[in-house]
DNA sequence: CGTCTATTTGAATGTACTCAAAAGCGGTGG
DNA sequence: CCACCGCTTTTGAGTACATTCAAATAGACG
């Protein structure tokens, strides 16, 4: 039971060894979910982190009135979870679910720390992935206070293409933080305006 | 040279020894901060990672209309930077400014890497503190997509009451994402609905 | 093929916005 | 020490962008 892709994921941002990898195998298991199911739910204690090995997921909060609000786009090659219910290990408000079909490794909590200890640079790497993760949702907040929804669209369109391509705009949108029928106008413009 | 506050703050997440504690010192600069002073610009490269041991800064971004956005608010025993150029020590695009004449510690980028390669517990305790990093920034940002500014502005009151009291009412709307007239209004109904 | 969900379009609405100006507060220099 | 100046906060009036609600169309899946 190996991932070529996590593999190659963990030595792009820090140096694992093959040995090493071993270890983290040990621990791994792999799922494969159905479309529109969920590895964890609103209310659950996130268990695991989830890499995505292939297909698409979302990660959203549902608020008062029941609209979805989406907080992460994670396509293959990404991790996914409920950070906030992982790191305390107490009930979380964020549902992960599947947009596709699709297989994901679970990296159980239980073993993250003692992984870190014996491969410092697995720990680095984690320090590096959160780093990121950190600025990336920044960025985001960023654009959401400072940018119109239509040039929003526009940077995800070109900057990340695939997901524009093959996520529906429903989700786009929630992600964007604008409705489906806001996008879709938006849509419009930008199609009609070239 | 040496910081109590830092040092109890570096055992709250994790476990420093003493004797650790003096390699770190050994990298640490101190630095005296007059308010509406910055200590980074946008365009700069941000060298350092900011630990407040005293008084209170922000962090924003300045948009092409030339409003400021509140990225944080740091007050002490909390760190502060532009961690999007600290991480990539390219040009960022943030100002980190002393809301009130502050007294902080300069973590050089240099010297992250070998302190956390000699003190394993040391990247144990940025692994951490990204991790929660990266939490508070994405309740912050499910907030302003679900809640109401109204809302907003009484939790943050509610769970930073020193922050609500200290800092000016221009810089808490900045941060809650509305403009200051929008806060005075709401200041004034919460004030008269008790 | 039929059902369910996603997308599009239209019309009316509202929340926070901009612009403008007055009042309040704080710090500095004469 | 007080007067003045600049910045913050408040208040008012009009506006805009994305929203809600509603309904029609298109597309996906069993």
């Amino acid at each position: 039971m190996q991932s070529e892709l996590l593999f190659s994921n963990l030595n792009r941002y820090s140096r694992i060894l093959e040995a090493d990898f071993g270890l983290i195998s040990n621990v791994l298991n792999k799922r494969f979910v159905k479309k529109k199911r969920s590895l964890v739910n609103n209310g659950d204690i996130c268990r695991y982190l989830f890499y995505v090995e292939k297909g698409a997921l979302r990660s959203y909060s549902t608020d008062v009135n029941g609209i979805e609000h989406v907080m992460q786009l994670a396509v293959e090659d990404h991790w996914v979870a409920d950070l906030s219910s992982f790191i305390t290990q107490t009930p979380g408000n964020l549902t992960v679910e599947a947009i596709e079909d699709s297989e994901v490794w679970l990296l159980p909590y239980s073993s993250i720390d003692q992984l870190c200890e014996k491969i410092p640079q697995l720990e680095t790497y984690f320090r590096k992935l959160y780093q990121r993760a950190y600025v990336h949702m920044q960025q985001r907040y960023n654009s959401v206070q400072s940018k119109p929804a239509k040039e929003r669209y526009e940077l995800l369109i070109r900057d990340n293409p695939q997901i524009a391509a093959r996520i529906p705009l429903i989700h786009i949108a929630s992600y964007l933080g604008i409705t489906a029928e806001s996008l879709s106008r938006i849509r419009k413009q930008v199609a009609t305006s070239n």
